[in-house]
DNA sequence: GCAGCAATTATTCAAGTGTATAATTTCAGC
DNA sequence: GCTGAAATTATACACTTGAATAATTGCTGC
């Protein structure tokens, strides 16, 4: 006569990425310590023995967590490239407003990504993961240079431009992370116009603002 | 006839400073979770309940480390001005390449700064030191900037200033990060040059290398 | 419908956590 | 040297953690 839950089945794929966005959501609210296997399979609407059935151990589910973080915000940059104009000059713009401005500039996604910077140092796996997500944000970043720079009518020799897409990848980091965790010392686009304003003077190129 | 540890009396401060230097090392080297009390204590070469004695609760000993942290890279910063060429030019280049090459580049700085920069969306009181310590060190940047376009002839307008503030900032905030996490993408000295002539263009300026 | 298997829940356990309190030891002042 | 107060250690406790196992339930194929 004892009352147990009641539930319902889902697919293994549906479970799994329940779990990954519970622990995404316990660490973007609490940070890692706050991402206990109770509080995941609650927010999970599910039992803490279910973790255990999807996922070896928890440092597994964590792991999943930040993998799936990282592809996510890699094709959130790929989907916003596909809205851009075709022109090399004004979608370089609109990459470098877009990285400066919600959505992409969340505490949330902030908060996530300072978690993962913690675990890169002593994490040779988590280093891996950011060392490529790094290289294909800023390789993708030095074509757009590139295109720019051409159809300008500007000089775009190799080393030049791996010192600008370096210099340019730092100073988006920079900015996304300033506009994300302190948004009320900044005015309504003030970051946009910034960021493009430099970026002109980086290139040494009109930016349309 | 149990044989009772032997200890010596150190003042209040050593303790004190003993205990937060411990438990900075152990955020450094395993992040905020492996900061147990019994951890670092440890360290500290201690008995955990004399943390107890020296704190309330260990949450006012992390706080109490974290406010060392920022008051310490502060100092820091401010250490190394004073040894800067009194030219306003020869000085913001200093300055700069002070910014992105060890000791300032250092894994250890950046796992601790990730780990508060986690905290600071969700405690105020870990806001407010962020915002007083960034607006500190834009401030300060800011002021570089005016005396060397100052010098050089240009015009510095203020709000014009506060957007190079801003940009520079970042761009600064960006390179120092990558330079600690991945240190091994970039050659010896790469980071300096990098910086020093990205802030040449951004303020149309001629910086020595 | 029903048999059986896999998904899910419930329960348990050992280890580790922060904190509170009692027992000792150090050391300064006389 | 002694004494007493403060610093430090030792011990205990209640709670949380991740994981392991047993019990049950939902569902698919016949």
């Amino acid at each position: 006569m004892t009352l147990r839950r009641t539930f319902k089945r889902e697919g293994e794929e549906a479970r799994r990425a329940a779990l990954i966005d519970a622990t995404l959501d316990c660490i973007a609210e609490g940070g890692p310590q706050a991402a206990t296997v109770r509080a995941i399979a609650l927010k999970a609407g599910v039992t803490p023995g279910l973790i255990k059935h999807y996922f070896d151990t928890k440092e597994d589910l964590v792991a999943a967590a930040h993998e799936t973080l990282m592809t996510r915000l890699t094709e959130a940059s790929a989907a916003a490239l596909d809205d851009l104009p075709a022109d090399p000059i004004a979608r370089l713009a609109g990459f470098i407003a877009n990285a400066v401005t919600p959505p992409v500039v969340d505490p949330r996604a902030m908060a996530l990504w300072a978690a993962s910077m913690q675990l890169v140092p002593r994490d040779t796996a988590m280093r891996d993961v950011h060392e490529a997500t790094y290289l294909a944000f800023r390789d993708r970043l030095e074509g757009m240079i590139v295109d720019a720079l051409r159809t300008a009518g500007k000089p775009h020799d190799k080393p030049a431009t791996r010192a600008l897409a370096i210099a340019g990848n730092a100073l988006l980091d920079g900015l996304w992370i300033e506009a994300s965790v302190l948004p009320d010392q900044f005015a309504q686009g003030e970051m946009r116009t910034i960021a493009i304003r430099a970026f002109a003077r980086l290139l040494d190129l009109k930016l349309p603002e």
